[in-house]
DNA sequence: GTTATATATAACAAGTATAGTGTTATATAT
DNA sequence: ATATATAACACTATACTTGTTATATATAAC
């Protein structure tokens, strides 16, 4: 039987597929629906130059996944709060100043010691300077902590776990709290959203029980709190700064502000960037 | 340029090649030498009726993965018992036998149930096609499956912290135990290392006590055991069989087996692929 | 409520990349 | 000197991806 279907009247490079472009056009389709929230079946084909049909076929994969939501001529994001959001917006802030409060973050600690470490993205920074410090305890309920020292194995990791919280990805909750008020530490390393009238403050109350236990639990506790901190806003008190036992921030501080705070018998330390 | 080569004076079909032989005839080349010990390149081209070079090609790639060694004229197995154990046998032996396994155990849930699943790689095999039924609570221990999970806004997500064991990526101990105590769950899946004399055992007492914990909170159990398992070994008693509620294998099981588990009142289920 | 239009699915065909294999030529080991 | 191993190339079959058409289904219009 030869061609009687009409489809080879068509020049062949119309039917052409790369193999392996599946996979990246779904990725790209998810971070457009990342930024637009929703889009048409015909503008994606557009887009992508290819035909509806293709694009049908990826969006049914993604909503297999559940991914996204398929409505009658487009498709939409399943669940908005994806980790991309908070979690990269808030990393590219303050950056060089935390340098420097890291690097006296880590001085602090000695081999042998546990360390309980939260799950902001400040302390996130010290994680590649621990290995060198080995042999450590660390107790953390952050997910990432886990995964970026799982490869030392001079490091005891202990996770606290919990209810998973995506946008923070990190475990809280009733499980959280009981496996923390079980355990004992040296020095807790965290950090808070924002700090005004010589008060830590946060956003969400869970995450306010949880440091409020790793504090008791530990004999020292250290605040790192670059100077981007030093604003109105936070919706729940977590402690005065007086509870810390160090009090890191950078050299960007007002020294009006830093002045009240050594007055008012704060341990207020602002690290220097050397060299 | 036109044919110089002389190649296509032989027939086309001794060039053939389907897609998928390759790993297969591997396979049966380890079978062959579990029984013999070693054989002869040209004895193997010989028996699967392939040119040498072929042979060569699946030797090399049997030794890249330090299961066979490669001598001059021929190969021997490099550790009996070492490669009866590797995971990557274990794996391709095993594998379509697992996939029905995993297709009867996923039509096991349901929407809105809380699931716990342990972290075994059995399970971890369920995992891509758990975000099709959310929304789900899943429960766990294991690194991975929080990992695999997490981008999927519609199940929610339960760590059971504890001891991070690097081997296993999961966690253990006391920690993780108390967690789950408190805890209950509607099923659990599970699987093994080792099952005979109808009796499910494992090599390592830590995990004994969080499966035999999570056994208990869970209205039902589902273990998984395909039939590579049924062999002899494992240190620990976990469970006997009659303490799951479903046990799901594959139907290469001996009938024999098969048959005397049935009797005492098993509720063995043996998975058939579909199609 | 019925019709018209847009969108979704199913089925088929076609192109491309890849894995698998064999042959020859060259290198290495026995 | 001979047997065996590797490298390089050619070729095939298959799986993957896509486009088109035909049919079914859903939304919109009246």
């Amino acid at each position: 039987m030869t061609d009687n279907t009409g489809l080879s009247h068509f020049p062949p490079s119309t039917r052409s597929a790369r193999r392996g472009d599946s996979t990246a056009r779904k990725q790209r389709i998810l971070d457009l629906l990342l930024e637009t929230g929703n889009a048409t079946i015909d503008a994606l084909a557009a887009h992508f130059a290819v035909s509806r049909m293709t694009i049908h076929r990826d969006a049914n994969a993604l909503a297999q996944q559940g991914l996204v939501e398929k409505l009658h001529g487009g498709l939409a994001l399943r669940n908005r709060t994806a980790t991309q959001k908070t979690v990269s917006y808030r990393t590219t802030r303050a950056r060089e100043g935390k340098r420097a409060i890291i690097t006296r973050a880590i001085s602090l600690i000695r081999p042998e010691q546990i360390l309980v470490l939260d799950d902001s993205t400040t302390v996130a920074e010290m994680l590649p300077l621990l290995p060198a410090l080995a042999p450590l305890t660390i107790i953390t309920n952050a997910m990432g902590v886990i995964q970026a020292l799982a490869p030392y194995p001079d490091l005891r990791l202990i996770c606290l776990g919990g209810d998973y919280n995506r946008p923070r990805n990190a475990f809280f909750g009733l499980i959280c709290e009981q496996a923390a008020q079980g355990l004992h530490a040296n020095t807790m390393f965290l950090s808070t959203s924002v700090v005004h009238d010589g008060t830590a403050f946060q956003n969400n109350p869970d995450i306010i029980k949880i440091k409020r236990i790793l504090m008791e639990i530990c004999d020292q506790t250290v605040l790192l709190v670059d100077s981007s901190k030093f604003r109105k806003g936070g919706l729940y008190r977590l402690a005065g700064l007086d509870a810390f036992d160090h009090v890191l921030t950078d050299a960007q501080i007002p020294p009006a502000l830093h002045d009240r705070l050594k007055t008012e018998g704060i341990s207020l330390e602002v690290c220097q960037t050397d060299g």
